[in-house]
DNA sequence: TTAGGGTTAG
């Protein structure tokens, strides 16, 4: 066998160093640290060193300014780009058309991807216009060039894909995001990790959080990125518990949370009220350093704010440096969601003082804060100055607030002048606190007309018909609350089962109306059986009533509400304050219910409930409309005339699904009318 | 040495 006789490779004659090239490796750095405006800087030190840039160049500085959206700039470079000659060059025209697709300028970006000559025909022109289109939500238009890519036997790659699939956000475009995940297995492309993190992120971002799941547990391979698009998923769809369970998981497989992950954990603390939890992911946040991180001090303002730590949150945003517009409308909606309207009010006008412009989010903010502290007057300055002295045109969520608050305050007419002189269409909401309205001044006539245009906009929505029946039924109209019902039916609407819970050594305990699956069941019963005969003892109704409440008591579930609040007197220290969630608005008869109890054991309760918080302390809780409710509907239930169990519905719902009236409320309408 | 992409608050 011959030895094969080796050569010595010739030497290559030494290539001489562009001049150029040291600009353009710094140039490289800068842009690799994103540091975009050094970049544009350094390319005009270089201009003025009368270095010459070359292909090389163009590419870093076009980056630059897209980031920096800089539409200006962008055409003189475009001009430089062309006085160089380096136009033809097709890593500079990709660069081109990234630039003006991130500017929106899509005929530009088009003219530079249509002036390519056909040889030149690169899958990666093709996937910066796909991308450029998809970025301006143009999807069809991305799929058509797909196809067309694929006509002329182009290769496709894990870019193109990224490119089409990130297009796909909302729900309506599922179908053409579940035909490119086809696409994707059928080209082997669904193993390349970025690529499942698209499809993962376009499953969730579809409101399809199941099967974006299922793609999470069948993939081999994890980065933080499919953690966090996974945790921030479940986060935006409000599963909650999902997003700590699967933290939980994350952390034990030592992968390591970015400030990105934390913030889905903090914001679905505020979802649930899990203020123990949040308060070790603070402590987490600040381990990790990421205490400066602006997103995530925002969140924590919020998440205290939502768990009832007003104290907490305030401390947190006192000591923020810079406090964006975000940071107050974090901290004037804590204050408004408990009630404390003056302080909302007065830390607005704070904000403006201090050079903070407003935004509309912040304007729907003070506004609900108005209204629900009755600041009527505070509340029309406030609206009439976003379009007068902000130039913000009041949107739909805007109106629904104002409405409210004129509602309120009884100002029906105004209220309805609103709706009509509105410049964009009335959406639910708005036509939905009109009728909240109508049921607190008892107008039919009004309620029956937001009810028709309610019921357009959300046929689904449960509670504009349980509003709309018990309207009816104050006004002892039983044909209306028949036709309700019989529509309710026919449309297969049926109540959101309430649930309350309380959140207790880092894991959140979960109560249904009745539920028996708790570990600690048979002493929660006990605790409430001797709850209702201490507020018995102390609240006995007289004896003519007696009978007809014991006939409706048998009939009577355990509220979910009870069931919180007995497991919380269970396991925590007396002096402790307890705080329970709803996710429905709290039943009458727990509230009242509550408010007994917190005298009787001299304990204080906090219970958040869908629409705002309830501290009860002493046998008084801080709301007051509660108690206007229960007084009309006893005073109904005496009178003699009543409709029946059914109007004796639970504040947040109508009578066959809700509160039961119980001998507790009998006692509490004593107090009433003693009060009388 | 250069392009195209995936996660972020109220």
């Amino acid at each position: 066998m011959s030895i094969p006789h080796l050569r010595p490779t010739p030497k290559l004659p030494l290539k001489l160093a562009n001049p150029t090239t040291p600009w353009n490796c710094r140039l490289r750095e800068l842009s690799k640290q994103r540091q975009y405006p050094q970049a544009l800087t350094l390319y005009i030190h270089m201009l003025r060193s009368s270095f010459s840039p070359n292909t090389f160049t163009f590419p870093f500085l076009l980056k630059s300014c897209a980031h920096l959206l800089l539409p200006l700039t962008g055409s003189q470079l475009h001009a430089h780009v062309i006085r160089t000659g380096s136009q033809p060059d097709p890593y500079i025209r990709t660069s081109l058309i990234s630039m003006y697709s991130k500017f929106s300028l899509l005929t530009n970006a088009r003219k530079v991807f249509d002036d390519i000559p056909h040889w030149q025909n690169l899958t990666i022109c093709y996937n910066a216009m796909i991308s450029g289109y998809t970025f301006n939500s143009e999807v069809m238009e991305a799929v058509a060039l797909f196809r067309q890519m694929r006509e002329e036997g182009l290769v496709v790659n894990s870019v193109t894909m990224l490119g089409l699939v990130s297009g796909c956000t909302v729900p309506k475009q599922l179908t053409v995001g579940v035909c490119l995940h086809g696409c994707g297995v059928k080209f082997g492309f669904h193993r390349d990790l970025s690529v499942a993190n698209c499809l993962l992120t376009m499953y969730v971002k579809c409101g399809e959080v199941e099967i974006a799941r299922k793609l999470f547990d069948e993939m081999c391979e994890r980065d933080l990125i499919t953690w966090n698009a996974m945790i921030s998923g479940y986060a935006q769809n409000g599963h909650a518990r999902h997003v700590l369970e699967l933290y939980r998981q994350m952390k034990l497989t030592k992968m390591r949370p970015d400030p990105v992950t934390l913030l889905g954990v903090v914001s679905s603390c505020a979802n649930l009220g899990a203020q123990s939890i949040g308060r070790e992911v603070e402590r987490q946040i600040e381990s990790f350093g990421f205490s400066s991180n602006t997103f995530l001090t925002n969140a924590l303002i919020n998440m205290y704010a939502r768990c009832g730590n007003l104290v907490r949150a305030r401390a947190i945003f006192d000591c923020m440096t810079e406090k964006s517009v975000i940071s107050w409308t974090a901290i004037i909606g804590g204050y408004g969601i408990h009630g404390h309207g003056e302080i909302a009010v007065g830390l607005f006008d704070e904000m403006v003082e201090s050079g903070v412009r407003p935004d509309k989010t912040v304007f729907v903010t003070v506004l609900s804060a108005c209204s629900h502290a009755g600041l009527i007057d505070k509340g029309l300055a406030y609206f009439d100055a976003m379009e007068m002295k902000y130039g913000l045109q009041p949107g739909p969520e805007h109106c629904s607030c104002l409405v409210d608050l004129l509602g309120r305050a009884g100002r029906l007419k105004e209220a309805m002048g609103l709706i009509k002189s509105m410049k964009v269409k009335p959406d639910g909401a708005v036509w939905g606190a009109l009728l909240s309205a109508c049921k607190i001044h008892k107008n039919v006539e009004l309620a029956e007309l937001a009810f028709e245009h309610v019921v357009e906009l959300e046929p689904t929505n449960i509670g504009y018909y349980v509003l709309l029946s018990n309207i009816y039924s104050d006004a002892e109209n039983f044909e209306g609350v028949l036709k309700v019902r019989v529509m309710m039916r026919e449309r297969k609407l049926r109540k959101e089962p309430g649930c309350s819970y309380v959140e207790y050594k880092g894991k959140v305990h979960l109560f249904y109306s009745g539920d028996r699956s708790h570990p600690q069941t048979e002493e929660i019963y006990r605790m409430l059986d001797k709850l209702e005969s201490l507020v018995k003892e102390i609240h006995q109704p007289p004896q003519k009533y007696q009978g007809r409440s014991e006939e409706v008591l048998n009939s009577a579930g355990v509220h979910s509400e009870k069931l919180a609040i007995a497991f919380g007197l269970l396991n925590t220290k007396s002096g402790t304050e307890i705080t329970v969630m709803k996710n429905l608005r709290v039943c009458v008869d727990c509230h009242a219910f509550i408010k007994l109890v917190s005298r009787i054991v001299n304990r204080q309760f906090v219970v958040r409930d869908a629409t705002r918080f309830h501290h009860f302390r002493d046998g008084v809780c801080s709301c007051k409309d509660y108690c206007k409710i229960l007084w009309y509907e006893l005073q109904r239930w005496f009178s003699g005339n009543n409709p029946g169990i059914d109007s004796l519905a639970g504040a947040s719902g109508i009578g066959p699904f809700c509160g039961i009236f119980s001998q507790l409320q009998l006692a509490l309408v004593m107090d009433v009318v003693a009060a009388k």
